[in-house]
DNA sequence: TAGATCAGGTCGTCTGATGACTTTGCTTTG
DNA sequence: CAAAGCAAAGTCATCAGACGACCTGATCTA
């Protein structure tokens, strides 16, 4: 019965709505949007309010609105990748990088326990029976263990954090790149630790445990900082 | 020649219009616009068209608009129109932002615990005696708030954690403007309480307690969730 | 005095009507 | 048949009236 209890007001949801489904790829540049009266339809609002969303995403110059000629996405405005992270390029080394890392991280775990669903878990039993199953793949690995850590801050069921995570992730690992790949896993050994320090943090999740969670988290990223730190020069 | 005689359409010429005034510091930050009847009058257009300029606007950060409130200019953004914060748009709550707030300060404060300096600590303390000094006073009290987190941010040395920090909050306080206000201030009860927490988590910081200094701010921040929860509807 | 109530101002949205412009497909014409 | 002409449909642009939601400040009441 509660069905609205909207923060939002009707045409920034569109607008958001209609800016998610240009940022993610949904709707390219040139593609045509459908008509106002159509829109107005489909998510249920006025045509007033429609045109406001498509006025406020036209005047970021997302949308070409041509009178009688239908509304087109636009060629985004060419550094959108700069200047729409701006946060990240306030980072000075990637020790700060790191350190944001691990407040997000614990943070993630911490929330997971909280908000986690049977769904969630399942999927992070999958991704660690996988680790499991290959442990001595070491591409295969090092993906798993992006995934694992996106499936955490997917269990928050928040949206501003999975966003933040996945930015992060990126950039923390253009960063490392070159001297990252792939000693990490290099090692039977190494590997099989990791694999136990994950199962005791989705553990934690699983028995719904914040605290543990996030502490459990905190310890494992701190001993990948500290392998970084043994490993590499890089710190 | 440039035969750029194209006719704009009315809510873009409405648009520039305002802009212009805007940019000329005829309107200045803060001040009110006239209502939208009174807009629409004075262009000698509809309400329509007065509405889709103000959305064109207040997309590009330069109004504000209150429900009920009335129209404002806000104070131009720092970086220009392109440092769009896009992860903060994933916000589908409140309830979600103040998560993610939980675990930026959380994790700041263990930050904080972590690399504070001395000339930190005397910022902190000297917000700290403000605070007790004014004790009843309510607008200064919540200033001095803002300005105590945002120190435990920039206690971090972290540059990123503080542009997080910074945007959130403002939208944080966005979000929460009508009805957040001076409540929280009102007994002097409470701006005593809250000093009490506030002191222990800089003293935890003081102390290069990272763990004490993290938990503090969690319980901190859960009491103040708590009587926002408790004290408005908005949760 | 503190809280409840009320009224006026203002934003938020829907809707029907009308005009302007673009696209498209059909028809006319050489 | 092909090109020009034309009419209809599709779509954006704008207006005006009506209502609801929300904020503020003044008034009333316990």
């Amino acid at each position: 019965m509660s069905m609205n209890e909207r923060p939002l007001k009707s045409n920034e949801w569109v607008a958001q709505k209609l800016h998610l489904k240009l940022t993610s790829g949904e709707l390219s540049p040139g593609d045509k949007l459908p008509s106002v009266v159509d829109l107005a339809a489909e998510y249920g609002v006025g045509r007033s309010t429609i045109r406001e969303a498509l006025s406020a995403l036209k005047a970021k110059g997302l949308l070409d609105i041509r009178q009688g000629g239908g509304t087109y996405v636009k060629a985004p405005p060419d550094e959108p990748a700069f200047a729409q992270e701006a946060w990240l390029d306030r980072a000075d080394s990637l020790l700060q990088l790191l350190d944001v890392r691990k407040v997000l991280e614990t943070g993630c775990a911490a929330l997971a326990a909280k908000h986690r669903s049977e769904a969630d878990l399942e999927a992070l039993d999958a991704t660690l029976n996988e680790m499991a199953d290959r442990l001595d793949d070491e591409i295969f690995g090092e993906q798993a263990d992006v995934r694992l850590h996106e499936q955490i801050a997917g269990a928050t069921h928040n949206p501003m954090l999975m966003e933040l995570m996945k930015t992060l992730s990126e950039r923390l690992h253009e960063s490392m790149r070159d001297t990252r790949s792939l000693w990490f896993y290099a090692e039977h050994r190494s590997a099989s630790r990791l694999l136990d320090e994950h199962r005791s943090i989705v553990s934690a999740i699983r028995g719904r445990d914040e605290a543990l969670a996030s502490s459990r988290m905190g310890q494992h990223l701190a001993k990948v900082e500290q392998v970084l730190r043994d490993k590499t020069g890089i710190l």
